[in-house]
DNA sequence: ATCAATTTGAAAATGATTTTCATTTTGGAG
DNA sequence: CTCCAAAATGAAAATCATTTTCAAATTGAT
């Protein structure tokens, strides 16, 4: 069956609501919000269309700490600066701005040939907080 | 209770079959491999033994396009210039090595008073020969 | 050798994701 | 507008990785 043929109801409401999680959402959630708007869109019609949205790139998919995918609407452009470094020890995120970010991805596309699509790294490691109390 | 007291015989085991996965492995494929050697290992050893060595670094997690978590060994040091590109559009994964990873750790390290744990980042994108079939 | 704390593992529970399949919707053709 | 084949939907069932439970076994300090 060719996928992605028909530009469908459930597909635009999705869309447009995913735009209101800037900080990423789980299926879940994105069905409890559809669910509180009394929209009347089956899981597996959400896990379907958010698939195709991540082929598209329109939607990026990350896990968290529990087992369980989470995504992120983006129409970023390759400038962004924005990472997370999360700390394996104690778990927290750490959001961070800087421009070693974009830096790396204007070199990986001049010397790589390649586009980086999503701006949401997550790099995982110690914070400083927690290197003190792991013997290596 | 207080985790990781003892040194036992299954995590000295666990310790010394990962390292026999060059390419990384999912929990499934280390306990297959452990029962076909008549280790005795209960999948739920492996699998807290696995979350201790990620906290101690020794191992690192990431995530496959199935939504199973696969994990890798690593005794790296910091230097590593090692990173996969993975194209979302024809899922090709390109290996680099390039300075410019352990670059950025660098910078991670002194700037942000973070300790990046992994070498072996995936970053989404879009590879030169994907790129043209999207329209943007 | 003793013992309390830690580790183990089988079984059950959990919970996210996928599959199935009958029904509904879509959009092009007539 | 009507018809129709292909595509999309969704409820229910299935799948399957991971976590929890808890009684039994192991560990290592004293």
């Amino acid at each position: 069956m060719a996928r992605n043929q028909y530009n469908t109801k459930s597909r635009e409401i999705i869309k447009e609501e995913i735009i209101n999680f800037p900080n990423g959402f789980t299926i879940k959630e994105l069905k409890d919000t559809l669910d509180s708007k009394n929209y009347k869109i089956g899981l597996t019609t959400i896990y379907r269309t958010i698939e195709l949205l991540k082929e598209e790139g329109i939607v990026k998919q990350y896990f968290d700490s529990n087992n369980t995918a989470s995504y992120k609407y983006t129409n970023d452009c390759i400038s962004d600066n924005h990472f997370y470094l999360k700390c394996v020890k104690c778990e927290t995120i750490y959001h961070v701005d800087c421009s070693c970010m974009s830096d790396l991805y204007d070199h990986i596309l001049k010397t790589h040939k390649f586009a980086i699509q999503t701006k949401n790294i997550i790099l995982p490691g110690l914070c400083s907080k927690c290197k003190n109390f792991i013997n290596l």
